[in-house]
DNA sequence: AGCACGCCGACT
DNA sequence: GTCGGCGTGCTC
């Protein structure tokens, strides 16, 4: 019995919950390497997690693998992260591990890939590149790069393919894509001059108290407003771990926020150290490149988004997390994790201290900052000062709605405020809240508006094209010119979208600079940059936009915002509406009066007198986050209770309700600790032609509700009900 | 999730 | 006669 064989234990990318057993002479396979195994029909990759001599599998059964990858692509440490949020989030192991690596090295060759990308290109691609800028930038720019890259073709013969190509190239052309030296931030060198040199009082002692715990587990709060220096504690925190031999540190920020400034600022500060980041914007190879580093144990510092919790990093000491209350840090498929939770696992199981940093904290972490009552298991570090002395906070101010008239959605106030910026040379931005308030078709006559025929939702007018469009599934069709209903031709648009917008405040001051940004042009890093070197340049007037403007940059000249419509929010069933509302407001106050200009801030709303602008006109979360927190422990949510969500959807309804309410008997048997809601109808009833439905599981008691999990999620996969429904466990959801 | 196998309707 | 629809069942 001294056979050289071993059995390997592969984890796969299936939704199955269990691993699958498979026989190798190859006696020097470790935990953690990739594999490719035959799988039924099919080759696929997968993960070696565990290594045994024998298997309960019938020999007959037991296939052999093909191939063994050489490189260990995670470490115990992550493995034990792997393994943790498999079974908290009840996701299959080998899809948790396989969405958190990077994607195995593929050895296709370059001509092969850009043969099969130039076939792909002709009939669809173009189209779409052309029609949406946020494509021409991803697809057009990957492929041609990968089409030059082989030396399949040169930029010359390109052109002269199609015409359509020609356009293309012309765009390509136009953004800047051929790669010069990257833009410079010029920003970087500014920005190190504006941070003071010394810690403040405040801050030396958040981060003498952190210090004190920089060789063992420990969480912190930092808890401080806009400007009041957060970035200089990190800097000092990290400068401190990599004074000791090969440490490294994480830093987590959310999506949007993954602005050059940081990253410039974090660079210029740790000049003889390596930093990588780890983001969406990297191309697979750098990303790739970036991860080994870290997992060598090369990289000192890793700034990066959500998935980067996962980088195995042999020596981390310390991980950061900027903006904790960031709605980012959730992934909303797959793998449903939070990478704030994760990352406290981690920073626990690996015996570091964790900093989470931000100005509105999230209730969660409010309330164990402030509620655990051993401050050494949570620690509470508050910013009062704002760190750059010149700065003062914004003045805010409401704007009754109800009372005052509005002009084409503007109020005369605001009107006014933005006139006299004019004069003086200052900028102001316009804020709207949400797509909320994206302009639909109405019908004057019948009241009939565009709606989405598979959504539940309604067509959003996109005037320069005129067309249709549904925001949730794309649908997109030519905007009628007569009333589909009654075939009146007496057809507006209604609802203030930021073209309109922009349209109004071109009439109301047509020698005015504006600038309308949008999703698609903040997505690339040049378009941003370009951005923020005209406001920086007083290029710009005024600037309309989204929430990606409310956060991460300083612009000195911006001395006023106004917010347009923020009441929806108020309105809204999901509970966490007014948290997210008011984090938002004192983040898009913060951009006005950043350096010496007194900023001023003017919020349009029908409800001045809701408890929520009161505690922001006097920038107080605490206020606030107590008020909340009164509410939330009557009606026992987050964070005095733990909630699971199970939503399904189908093309029938009834298939979808049938399979809810059986697992609504099923959870309700299983446990009396947890309470089991009625299924319910989400928001968004309807979504791309399919009929929803959730249902809600609540417990005071986190281990009880895990325990009924453990039962519950297994039944659910076995159930046949479940098969015509397509549904999903999410373990402490943060949208309803 | 894929993919195969399997049993019923409109077509080169 | 077959091509193809998607229901059911399995994957070491």
């Amino acid at each position: 019995m001294t056979e050289a064989f071993h059995i390997l234990k592969v984890a796969l990318d299936v939704p199955l919950d269990r691993v699958f057993d498979y026989s190798t002479d190859r006696m020097d396979a470790k935990i953690g390497q990739y594999v490719v195994v035959p799988f039924g029909p099919r080759k696929m990759v997968g993960v070696v997690v565990g290594i045994a001599n024998q298997s309960t599998i019938e020999a007959k059964k037991l296939k052999s693998i093909i191939r063994l990858d050489d490189e260990i692509i995670f470490d115990e440490a992550s493995f034990k992260l792997f393994q943790f949020c498999s079974q908290y989030y009840h996701y299959p192991l080998g899809q948790t591990i396989l969405s958190a690596v990077p994607s195995r090295l593929k050895q296709t060759d370059k001509k092969a890939m850009a043969k099969k990308y130039l076939y792909r290109l002709t009939p669809k691609a173009i189209q779409l590149g052309v029609d949406h800028l946020s494509l021409r930038q991803t697809i057009l720019k990957r492929i041609v790069m990968a089409l030059i890259d082989a030396t399949l073709l040169d930029e010359a013969s390109l052109r002269s393919i199609s015409p359509t190509w020609k356009k293309a190239m012309e765009t390509l052309d136009g953004m800047g894509w051929i790669e010069k030296e990257e833009v410079k931030l010029e920003d970087a060198r500014d920005l190190t001059k504006a941070t003071i040199p010394s810690l403040n009082e405040d801050q030396q002692a958040a981060f003498d108290a952190i210090l004190k715990t920089k060789d063992r587990f420990h969480p912190w709060l930092l808890f401080g407003i806009t400007g009041s220096g957060k970035t200089e504690v990190y800097i000092r925190l990290i400068e401190e771990s990599l004074k000791k031999e090969n440490a490294q540190v994480l830093v987590l920020v959310p999506e949007i926020n993954l602005t050059p400034q940081l990253e410039s600022r974090f660079r210029s500060r740790f000049q003889k150290f390596s930093l990588v980041t780890l983001h969406s914007h990297l191309t697979d190879n750098e990303r790739l490149t970036h991860w080994r580093l870290a997992k060598g144990g090369k990289a000192h510092i890793v700034i990066g988004t959500r998935l980067s919790v996962f980088t195995p990093m042999p020596h981390l000491s310390l991980i950061i997390i900027d903006e904790e209350h960031d709605a980012s840090f959730k992934q909303q498929e797959g793998l449903r994790y939070h990478a704030r939770d994760v990352a406290i696992f981690r920073a626990k199981s690996e015996n570091i201290p964790i900093v989470m940093g931000t100005a509105t904290p999230s209730l969660e972490t409010w309330f164990n900052a402030l509620h655990t009552k051993d401050v050494k298991k949570f620690g509470f570090l508050k910013l009062t000062s704002r760190a750059v002395e010149a700065s003062k906070l914004p003045n805010i101010q409401c704007i009754d709605i109800a009372k005052s008239n509005t002009i084409k959605g503007f109020s005369p106030y605001l009107i006014e405020a933005m006139r006299d910026r004019l004069t003086k040379q200052e900028q102001s931005l316009i804020f709207i809240n949400r797509r909320g308030f994206a302009p639909v078709l109405l019908c004057a006559s019948c009241q009939w508006t565009g709606r989405c025929h598979r959504c539940s939702s309604r067509l959003v007018v996109h005037l320069n094209q005129k067309r249709l469009r549904c925001h949730h599934c794309g649908h997109d069709e030519k905007m009628p010119l007569q009333c589909p209903s009654c075939g009146n031709t007496d057809l507006y648009p209604t609802g203030l979208g930021t073209q309109r917008i922009e349209e109004t405040l071109k009439e109301f001051f047509p020698e005015a600079r504006i600038l309308r940004v949008d999703r698609d042009s903040t997505r690339t890093k040049e378009a941003l940059n370009d951005l923020f070197l005209n406001m920086k340049n007083r290029k710009i007037d005024i600037l309309i936009g989204t929430q990606m403007l409310s956060k991460g940059h300083d612009f000195p000249q911006l001395s006023l915002v106004g917010v347009l419509d923020t009441d929806q929010a108020l309105y809204s069933p999901d509970f966490r509406a007014s948290e997210r509302l008011f984090s938002q407001l004192m983040q898009v106050s913060g951009r006005a009066g950043r350096s010496h200009i007194k900023g001023e801030v003017y919020i349009q709303t029908a409800f001045p007198n809701h408890p929520l602008f009161a505690a922001l006109k006097t920038h107080d979360y605490e206020h606030f986050a107590h008020e909340l927190l009164k509410e939330r422990e009557l009606a026992e949510l987050t964070p005095f209770a733990f909630l699971v969500l199970l939503k399904g959807e189908a093309h029938q309804l009834t298939h979808v309700m049938q399979f809810l309410n059986d697992a609504m008997e099923k959870a309700r048997s299983l446990s009396n600790q947890v309470t089991v809601y009625h299924p319910v109808r989400p928001i968004m009833e309807r979504l791309k032609g399919m009929e929803r439905a959730q249902l809600v599981l609540q417990a005071t008691s986190r281990g009880a509700l895990q325990k009924l999990l453990d039962d519950w999620v297994p039944y659910l996969r076995e159930n046949k009900l479940g098969q015509k429904v397509k549904w999903v466990v999410d373990v402490d959801p943060i949208e309803f």
